[in-house]
This record gives structure tokens, sequence and C-alpha cells, in this order.
DNA sequence: TAGAACGTACAGTAAAAACTGTACAAAGTT
DNA sequence: AACTTTGTACAGTTTTTACTGTACGTTCTA
């Protein structure tokens, strides 16, 4: 993978090794939501011992370039990779995030917040409604048993997902670490 | 929905509130990984008034049975939905898993953690085998460097998926509820 | 033990997502 | 200003995933 300084021997068996945890990693990503191959271009970009362009991308990946500015785009919306600036190249240049921590708390802000607070939106609003049509319909027992059914459902839904959305700003503000603190590296 | 008991004007509105809210917990169910029908399957089964069989469930999705059955195993599997057992049923019923917090956390305990032990065990080798070949070539100035850096990655990342294992367990021994309680819901 | 009801395996089809190649706009170079 | 280089929009293709219908094994019923 570019290491052009080694003999090939060499080169095969650190590929080697390489490659199999470029295919975990990049497995494991569906997690996130990610197709496995951008996956494997983060892979390629963790061992990278520098920031890529689109064409060494493609080149190690044998895929088009096309492919390449995609994936890259989409580990840039999971700010899993960042832009990278350099005198000199007028190509655009990557290079992953390796706070790891940041890019786990970073997809929860993201995702996970954005389906929280739509969903504690629209939940608010079905038990608005609710309440009005039970007042409307007051006669109606059984309608009544139905909604309220419903309304009880509607606002556990609701407190778990501002749980949900508590638990989320300890990862974003750090809190977290006070329950699981980061240990650092073997050795 | 099968509240045979109200009129077709309180029926429509009933429905099309539950529908919306139906809709978005199903779309949002993406980041399980599950496919938006299957979420919308889990939207009816959340406002069911009781459990529902396959043909119940086929009726009101307009879908066929076949999709009804596999789309239930998948929830079965992420433990979203429960089986039931009623006499006197030939059926199979099933009804969802109301606590939230509870399937948030088998999410994790499942899929998260297997990705988790899979990253670690395939990380913990290559440490091995690069602490190894690090010895063999010992004159290699410039695979010393190479290799180094590649170790120095990988056990960052093994420290990350360490912690995360952590996170996750006070997931499924409830101690995450120390740094953010359960509010109850309101009223 | 024959017959019906139920759930799912499996093969085929429809729909969606990933990927490629071409074309072009924007920015840099001469 | 003409010519390059670079990244991406877009249309078309391939691959994957979701879904359906039929067929069949299992279990219950009579």
């Amino acid at each position: 993978m570019g290491l052009y300084h080694l003999n090939e021997e060499r080169q095969a068996a650190v590929d080697k090794i390489r490659k199999r945890v470029i295919e975990n990693i990049g497995r494991n990503m569906d997690l996130y939501g990610i197709p496995v191959s951008t996956g494997h271009l983060y892979g390629l970009l963790f061992f990278a011992d520098k920031p890529m362009n689109l064409d060494e991308m493609g080149q190690e990946m044998k895929m088009s370039k096309t492919s390449m500015s995609t994936g890259v785009r989409t580990l840039l919306d999971y700010k899993m990779v960042n832009k990278v600036w350099e005198k000199g190249s007028r190509k655009d240049l990557y290079e992953v995030e390796y706070d790891w921590y940041q890019t786990f708390f970073d997809f929860f802000d993201v995702k996970w917040r954005k389906s929280v607070e739509s969903n504690i939106l629209i939940l608010k609003k079905a038990i608005e409604e609710w309440s009005r049509l039970r007042k409307e319909h007051g006669d109606d027992e059984y309608l009544i048993a139905v909604m309220d059914q419903d309304l009880s459902k509607m606002k556990e839904a609701v407190a778990y997902y501002q749980w949900l959305d508590r638990l989320i700003d300890t990862f974003v503000n750090g809190d977290i670490f006070k329950l699981v603190p980061k240990e650092p590296p073997e050795q």
C-alpha cells in the first residue's frame, strides 16, 4: 500500500495484516449505516501515513474516482475524516479523525439526535391532538378508552426519547467520562 | 385500524394521527439498520391494543404474510417484539416490547458488542504479529518506523473499543441510570 | 390417520442502492 | 485568453436488498 521503500516480501506481510484489520473495521461500520466499501475506504485512510487525495484512494481501492468522491463525502458528513490543506498540492487531501470517541459522539449528536427530536415533536403534537379529541368526544366511552391507552404509550415514548436526549448530552459535554473513564492504551 | 366500535369519522381521525407517528417511528428505525417497512410494522404493533398474528399484520400493512414473517423475525432478533401465548389461538401472536430503554440496551449488547469484540480480537492479533515482525526485521529502520506508527494507532483503537465495551456494560447493568436518571412521563 | 391450518424455505421478481464513465463547471497555470 | 487540472452532477449499469407466491413440513383437529 504505497510503502515503496520495502521489499516485496515484507510489503506483502505488512499488507496482509493491515488488510484484515481494514476489512473488519469496514464491515463493522454498517452500524453507522455506512456502506461496506466506504468503510474500507475509512480503513485505508486509517493506516495511511499521510493525507491522501482522491486519485490515490481510487488506485488503492481499485474503484472509480467518482466513488471515492461520494465515499469521502459520506465520511466527512459523519466527521470521520477531515479535509487537510497542504501547500503545493492543488488536490483535496483527507485524513481520518483519530479521536474515535469524538467520532462516536458526533454520530449520536447528528444522527440519533435528529431522530430523537423529530420523534418528540411528532409525539407531542399527537398527544396534543389526542387530548383535544378526548374532550370533544367525552361521551364516547370506547373512544376515550382507546385514546387513553394511546396517550399513556405516547407519553412513555416521549419520556424515553427525552432520556435519550439527555444521554446524548453527556456524550457531547463529556460527562459520560465521569461514569466510564477513558483508560490509556496498554504499554 | 381495527377499532370497529368507532364510527367512520372518528376512526379516520384516530388513524390519521396514529399513522403519522407510525411513519416517523418507522423511518427513524433505520438507525437500528432495520428496513423502513419493518419499522412500520413495529409502529403498527406499538399502537395495537392486543397482540397480533401474521394475518392481521398482513392485512393492516397490505403486505404478504411472508413479509410479515420475516419482518417479525427481524424484530424478534432485536428483541423489539415478544411472542405471546394465548390459549385458544393456534396462531403465533406478537406484541411490542414497551420497555424502550431495554430495547436500546439490547441493541447495543447484541449488535455493537459483537462488532466491538471482533474488532478487539483482530486488532490484538495484528498487534501481536506486528510485534513479532518488528523483532525479526529489527535492522530495517524504515519498516520499524512504519510498524511503530501502525502499532500506536492500533493500540489507541483497542483502548477505544475497550471503553465502548465498558460503556455497553453500564447499559446492560443499569449503571447508566446513575448518570442519566429515568424521569417519569409528564402528568 | 386423514385433513386443515399455520409458518417459513425457496425461487423468482421488483425496487433500491452502489458504482462507473462521461461531461462539465470552477479554479489554477502559462 | 487558452489550456490544464480537479471535483462532482448526472445518466446509465450492476449489484444488493426487499418483497411476493408457491410449495412444503409441522402441528393441531376430528
